[in-house]
RNA sequence: GGCCCGGUAGUUCAGUUGGUUAGAAUGCCAGCCUGUCACGCUGGAGGUCGAGGGUUCGAGCCCCUUCCGGGUCGCCA
């Protein structure tokens, strides 16, 4: 039976107890972590979010206390009154392990059943389980944790924020549907019938309205949904350090964004960040790593052949550069040793999941070359291509050949797959950068027309302003993705301001005017009237903590995440819903294909 | 939508060529134990082998379907 807490009040938490406390009464609360028994002494772990620490229940201090501690298990319940202790024998692997508690009265406040999973960080419990008591896994400290880790990182934000002009606005939940972009989640309307809300996918066109509105500098920390496939770094539920600001270029927003990401490492990390970050332009990105958010910690960049490719001996090369394709290649310095012939056959599989039909390599060791297409080429080429990827003895290069973006795609991956397998990527250094100048459209092949990449609200750049209408695909955008590690963490642009470019910007789109007012009317109407400069950016907050807790997927730092198909174990959301309900929302559901 | 991996005791796993009563560790329960901290010792309970179907004298194991979890490609302006 629960005991009441009647006059007890908690004076400590468990984890804060230390040799200052020695000789005081103290009042504890929280969770039996582990009863050690040994007949007429009971040892007992009490954990609270703080910490643990060690109580002793001894007949000769309280009868009373030891008769009730022979019945309390794992996980229950207490409150107990004793006095802090020092230990006979120091724990060193415990922080409160210099004391304990001899207690002198114990209420067991509640009892708990044995519990489906440990509260322990090293109990690897499959993830199914821990999500269906979710309540009992955030217990565990690494989780609780990461919580609190959470936490600091979003006050530090809205604190900088704050202190630099910023004001927090919420925007609505329930919203009109878009088209273009992520699927929506939608909300029926009861009181519309037939009609329905999308949930944000971000509170884009809202934060850009309050601009138009003077609001001047607006964040928000905020909720967003997408309903896509979900990822180990995507939730179809997510959030996002939202921000905007009026009159300002890309090197204003760039600069203020610098200043908070400064003080977030600093402040929740203890990490000194140098500034300013460095700066990348798409283009270059793309060049050099293969990828618009290249992990930089390390080298592996790519280098093309094409010309030498043209016309060498190896047919699929040679192939590839005649008809418009790349050829480039990788030099996974110093690692000619460490991958065998089973080792490349399974790096030739990933990059095939990346549309890549083959990986060539070539081993350089001091007694020569090692290649299974070394016979396709002359020695003069073979050269020129081992100097083209400054290749030296015990190298191992890697090419891929085919159309750019498979080129880009599968070798941008490949570099960071064989950093992993070499044990070189360190979760405790952590690379900035920005990647600037980002195309404005990309062609959807799809739909066969050009869609925004980032998106339609997006500014053209200045000096490409002309392409909107003669070279669509060679514009660039005011566009900017923060990358940390290789992921991305936020982007942003500047926006379009003036309704005659967003007109332009639309038709280029291959949306009519009257198309771009259905959708986006509300956005086009309060540009008339007055509206300043202006841009921003958004972060994903869960991954930002995700990778400053060294964690491997954002259900790590989420309270409560859900499952790869978009449910969850302990509320088994979603769920079917009474057909009244149906009825008065004007839904019918079918289950037809 | 595609591909890959997994599902056996509360939990984590093993389970050989298809063959007796499906095992181990841990947890749990009971007893003993005054310095444990992965407490120890003794004993005990605990199984819809994810589900359904098939092959077979016989299926945890082979085949088909399906559900669930994870990774990933597509997708994610």
């Amino acid at each position: 039976m629960a005991e009441t807490l009647g006059s007890m009040k908690r004076s400590h938490m468990c984890g804060t107890l230390g040799t200052d406390n020695i000789d005081q009464e103290v009042t504890l609360m929280g969770w039996v972590q582990k009863r050690r028994d040994l007949g007429a002494l009971i040892f007992t772990d009490l954990r609270d979010r703080t910490g643990i620490v060690q109580i002793i229940f001894d007949k000769d201090i309280s009868v009373d206390a030891f008769t009730k501690a022979e019945k309390i298990r794992s996980e229950y319940v207490i409150a107990l009154r004793g006095v802090v202790k020092k230990r006979h024998a120091v724990n060193p692997n415990m922080a409160t392990g210099e004391i304990e508690v001899f207690a002198s009265e114990l209420k067991i406040l509640s009892e708990a059943q044995t519990p489906p999973i440990y509260i322990d960080d090293a109990d690897d419990v499959s993830e199914n389980l821990r999500l269906k008591y979710r309540y009992l896994d955030l217990r565990k400290p690494k989780m609780q944790k990461n919580l609190m880790f959470r936490h600091k990182v979003a006050k530090v934000a809205r604190d900088f924020l704050s202190d630099n002009g910023f004001v927090e606005v919420e925007t609505p939940m329930l919203t009109k549907q878009t088209p273009e972009g992520a699927r929506d989640y939608l909300v029926p309307s009861r009181v519309n019938p037939g009609k329905f809300y999308a949930l944000p996918q971000s509170p884009q066109l809202f934060k850009q309205l309050l601009m138009v509105s003077g609001m001047d500098k607006y964040f928000q920390i905020v909720k967003c949904f997408r309903d896509e496939d979900l990822r180990a770094d995507r939730q179809p539920e997510f959030t996002q350090i939202d921000i905007e600001m009026s009159f300002v270029n890309v090197d204003d927003v760039l600069n203020m964004n610098e200043g908070l990401l400064q003080r977030i490492f600093k402040e929740t990390m203890n990490i000194d960040i140098e500034l300013p970050l460095q700066r990348m332009p798409y283009k270059e990105a793309m060049e050099r790593y293969g990828s618009d958010k290249p992990d930089v910690r390390f080298g592996f960049e790519l280098k093309s052949i094409n010309d030498i490719a043209e016309n060498c001996g190896f047919k699929v090369f040679a192939d590839t550069v005649k008809n418009g394709g790349d050829v480039r290649g990788i030099n996974i310095s110093g690692s000619g040793d460490k991958f065998s012939r089973k080792d490349i056959t399974k790096l030739e599989d990933y990059v095939k999941t990346y549309g890549a039909k083959g990986l060539a390599w070539i081993k350089l060791a001091d007694e020569g070359v090692t290649s299974p297409i070394s016979k396709f080429f002359n020695e003069d080429d073979m050269n020129r291509i081992i100097e083209r990827l400054g290749g030296k003895a015990g190298d191992l290069l890697l090419f891929v050949a085919d159309k750019p973006s498979v080129v880009f795609d599968s070798l941008g991956h490949l570099r960071v797959e064989a950093a992993k397998q070499l044990g070189m990527l360190d979760k405790n250094e952590y690379k900035l950068l920005w990647v600037t100048e980002f195309p404005l459209f990309e062609y959807d092949e799809e739909e066969n027309r050009y869609v925004a990449k980032h998106h339609p609200f997006t500014s053209p750049m200045d000096e490409d302003l002309e392409l909107l209408e003669t070279a669509p695909e060679q514009a660039r955008a005011k566009a900017y993705d923060i990358v940390l590690n290789g992921i991305e963490l936020g982007g942003g642009s500047i926006r379009i301001h003036s309704s005659e470019l967003q007109q332009r910007m639309f038709k280029a789109l291959g949306m009519t005017t009257e198309q771009a007012w259905d959708r986006f009317g509300f956005l086009l109407e309060a540009f008339k009237y007055g509206t300043p400069p202006h841009g921003g950016i958004a972060y994903g907050l869960d991954r930002l903590v995700m990778l400053l807790t060294g964690s491997d997927s954002i259900r790590e730092v989420i309270a409560f995440p859900k499952t790869q198909n978009a449910s969850s174990p302990m509320t088994e959301e979603p769920s079917i819903v009474e057909d009244k309900l149906l009825k008065e929302l004007h839904v019918k559901v079918s289950l037809e294909d």
